[in-house]
DNA sequence: GTCGGTCAAGAGAGCGCTCTCTCACCATGG
DNA sequence: CCATGGTGAGAGAGCGCTCTCTTGACCGAC
């Protein structure tokens, strides 16, 4: 299509000709290897400086089989993903991570037409490694993909295509659990909980927590209300949940994003937080603490859990055979205001 | 290092013995020029769906000199990066343009050692386009950067090395104004600010703006913190602020991270918000519309910056002459209860 | 003085792709 | 009937790099 364009950046060739070397030398030079004499790569090291010769990566890439190249694929749509500080921290945390290494970090969002671009893109040989955050149960993407490219999912990966992933996890379970058990505490028993989908672990596995905790007190919730994980989602939650049980007093929401905008929400319906209804969200997000109500919720080490997803890529893209399959991360009641 | 390892993926040369015909011809088909017979062509196609075959990324960036890719660099430090709301929806914004594209997004935070980091890594020929997020003036990378490879700032770049980019970002300045008229016409008339760093064209651009407001009704700004877009920052730059002008009855503070970190601090040293000290923030950030005092904040359209960002990057890489070297978007006052 | 051993540097192939150049083929017109 | 032109497909070079293989220089040893 396009002419080729000279890019007129010096390669290895002109390198060798400025130093009066070969090829194989400069690359020797350039890539360390010790069988290099002082004096001579001290020329090298000269015509390099003075030509600002940089490796081409493509090429590098090309022969080596190797990107140095991390993919971070989120199948879903960029504004669930970017408005949702849980995944926002994840990605500060792989990045904090990579930039310790001299991996670059390829960023793939792809929510429409996800199977396509995202299994071509990882068998382009793009990159080295694939870290997946925001997958849901029905992503074609978590079947399809290569297991000859070393992949790690931030929380476990449900549905199938699942058996045998690398992935790392808050524990859910028990966060729920802990959110539970703390409303009935606080002597609440008319409890209903907010979800989040529950084609997700994290969805899934908050919600059976939090049924358990109730469980274990002969408890049954008085509402489930399933929905996104987004704010709009949760308004509607509370419309319907207190539409058909108005005499609620405990409210345990799947994430914080949500739960501050059930306490909006709750509070513009006449409703006080926590005296008539208590509130509990997850995840603790930056949002949690200036709430109008300062949120009680379950903490989860999200940007851990980043390092970690970018740590465990890197461990097995070396070869690493001891890469735990599952790191399931704890989490933390942080008791604030609305309960 | 590492020994090759065979990759196994199906190459062109596969595709051509599969189908029974050469390279050249399969290329043609996969890049879908029309002087390919048609039956010619199913028989590549089947071919190629038989193998799964994916053209190798490496390869055809080698060649062709173009990458299908774009950086994000970052030269600041991951947490404030990514703490920052109005960062976060401009890599939004990126994102979302980008998903229309077949671009990839390359993320390169590089706090420490940027300017090599950096500039290396546009040298490789790794990326099509760079935008340039979050940079201050002193920043090394910007008066390096290669002309040659096109390169965007989100917000105008301030220092050495700056003329003549191309940029796109919000009048600070006129926002600014806007925030400091407003407090004027809301009676107050000991104003104050919380600025961010001076060296961010952002930081000059809202303090101008701000004491250009005062001064059209001759007044003097009672106190001017400088400090770092952080809500760290921001309490530190109140507890001056109010340790030196306990009388101030209005405060401008330069982004939102900051003005409800303020806010908090201020209601707990026994200041109401708004009878005591109106406040007023910049960005209307989804935190301000949740903090415990709703904010009155300057709205600046992020995710369209970002969106234009990845869009005047595209059209660099196509050749498009007529990208408009500075882009300047519009802010509006959004009135909560703060003020 | 010759030989084998060691080590540093060069030669050259090849990674997977694209693109130009060439050629073969068929249709057309004089 | 042959010259002409147009069209579709193949041959082959080359993008910038790494790596194996080979060469050559130098050393000590017999």
């Amino acid at each position: 299509m396009s002419a080729r364009p000279p890019l007129g950046r010096p390669t290895l060739e002109m390198v060798a000709k400025e130093a009066g070397v070969s090829r194989a030398t400069v690359s020797r030079v350039v890539n360390g290897q010790p069988t290099v004499n002082e004096d001579m790569a001290a020329v090298v090291h000269a015509a390099i400086e003075r030509l600002q010769y940089v490796p081409n990566r493509a090429a590098r890439t090309l022969v080596n089989r190797t990107s140095n190249a991390i993919a971070l694929i989120v199948p879903e749509e960029t504004t669930r993903f970017f408005q949702n500080p849980f995944f926002v921290a994840v990605v500060e945390g792989i990045t904090a991570r990579l930039e310790q290494s001299d991996f670059i970090l390829n960023l793939l969002v792809a929510s429409s037409d996800p199977r396509a671009k995202i299994t071509r893109f990882l068998a382009s040989g793009a990159v080295d490694a694939a870290i997946f955050v925001a997958h849901h149960a029905g992503d074609a993407s978590i079947t399809d993909v290569d297991r000859r490219i070393p992949t790690v999912f931030a929380g476990r990966p449900a549905g199938e295509g699942a058996e045998g992933r690398v992935y790392i996890d808050t524990d859910n379970a028990d966060g729920a659990h802990r959110a539970g058990q703390h409303l009935i505490q606080r002597g609440r028993r008319r409890l209903a909980t907010i979800t989040g989908p529950l084609d997700m672990a994290a969805g899934q596995d908050r919600l059976n927590g939090f049924v358990r905790a109730l469980a274990e007190h002969e408890l049954e919730p008085v509402g489930v209300e399933v929905t996104d994980f987004t704010p709009r989602g949760a308004v509607r939650a509370c419309e319907r949940l207190l539409a058909r049980t108005p005499d609620l007093d405990g409210l345990f929401v799947a994430s914080d994003l949500m739960a501050v905008a059930a306490l909006t929400w709750l509070r513009s319906a006449g409703r006080d937080v926590p005296a008539d209804v208590a509130v509990v969200g997850f995840g603790d997000d930056p949002a949690a603490s200036i709430a109008e109500v300062p949120l009680t919720t379950v903490r989860q080490p999200s940007i851990e859990m980043g390092r970690l997803l970018a740590d465990a890529a890197l461990r097995l893209i070396d070869g690493d055979a001891d890469v735990a399959p599952v790191t399931v991360l704890p989490t933390e009641l942080i008791r604030r205001s609305s309960t």
